[in-house]
DNA sequence: TGCAACTGACTGACCGGTCAGTTATTAACA
DNA sequence: TGTTAATAACTGACCGGTCAGTCAGTTGCA
């Protein structure tokens, strides 16, 4: 804990950075975020900012390029550690994953800021849209694909089944944080994530009298 | 159409007021909007703005209350024109009617402001959760009960059932708002409902096997 | 000793809120 | 019905505070 009150880690900086502007700006939101409050924040000096990102929108747009960075690769994880031959047990265990990180405030705040931001940068949207939202969309349409074609799922509409399994689990993310009270009750990520994929995966499901 | 440059109409002006900065905080979002600018989209100079309103901050307030109460009002419509013996017909209803009219951006912009600026203005999301989030889950559940008592759901928990019923709404605006890109289909906001509803209800129906 | 990392005072633009002054409207009176 | 006084809606220049970004100077390190 012998901390030399100034330090030189030019190798450090950018990253610890990043993790104060995200903390900031998901507490002020990016306009009335201070760049002093991040410097401050990271322990340092507003100029040594600048000697790492050119402006605040830069960091920003580091901030959401991490992020994204981060959700493809852990897309890729869970595609890679899910059962192909069985669709359900698939999306079951995405879904679980998938809440239980985003149950995580510190994980989900990039997505939230970008989620509160987006309206008033088009492009910062249309990054995540296409890194992020598209990627996930894509993963999904696999697995339905190959549920479909195995007889596990009926052939509903793709897009209107993407939007019922990730629905919820925006749903329950903004429950759990924007609009948390302090008195209702903190439902365990693993059980909603069942809750959930039990009603939405028996709705994928072929009912008995149904022409498949 | 012979206007005077200047016209006195105290009645109409806060209502003009909140019209304005309603569409400039959705543009810029609040801390970036400028009061001039909401004057200016009103017709008024900035000072004329603060004989009707005491501060920016006060604007916002006025604006989530009406667009609560709008809320609040259009719930209470729904539930009496919806079916009482039939709650699988009641949650069609409601769903069409809740995506067609988030699917219009003007209605829509209120909550997507709200659900923007909601983390930095804690009084506000308190707000918006009992005189919105609140009214929507009694309605919801009152549903839920009488058709699990009539035997057309299951008893699923109706936290779970609640965020599987609004989460898919909420992608869908996020998606045919926030993340829209140009070129992507825009489904009829009717057929999309229908299609979502398909899934969700076929979800909660008993299924053959199932004791009770 | 030299250089790169870092500091923090400083600048200039910006913007919420104010207020002295202007103008539309109404009222009162001739 | 035209004239004028009184009122209140409205204007826009201005003030004070804030903050992104700069830079001359300082310090840690090889």
């Amino acid at each position: 804990m012998i901390r030399p009150k100034r330090q030189r880690r030019p190798e450090d900086r950018p990253d610890e950075i990043l993790d104060a502007a995200l903390a900031v700006f998901t507490e002020q939101g990016f306009a009335a975020a201070r760049v002093d409050d991040i410097a401050k924040r990271a322990g340092l000096s507003k100029g040594a900012v600048y000697l790492y990102f050119p402006s605040k929108d830069a960091m920003l747009n580091a901030l959401v390029e991490q992020s994204a960075g981060l959700v493809a690769q852990s897309a890729e994880r869970m595609v890679a550690a899910s059962a192909p031959d069985d669709p359900e047990q698939a999306f079951r265990a995405v879904l679980r994953m998938v809440l239980t990180v985003l149950s995580d405030p510190e994980v989900s705040a990039a997505p939230r800021l970008v989620l509160s931001e987006a309206p008033r940068f088009p492009e910062l949207a249309a990054y995540y849209r296409t890194h992020v939202i598209d990627i996930g969309q894509r993963a999904f349409r696999a697995l339905f694909a190959a549920g479909i074609a195995r007889g596990t799922f009926r052939a509903v509409d793709p897009d209107a089944a993407m939007r019922t399994l990730m629905g919820p689990v925006i749903a329950h993310m903004l429950l759990t944080t924007v609009f948390n009270r302090p008195g209702d009750p903190d439902h365990d990520p693993g059980v909603m994530a069942d809750a959930l994929a039990d009603i939405v995966l028996n709705g994928l499901k072929p009912r008995p009298g149904d022409a498949s």
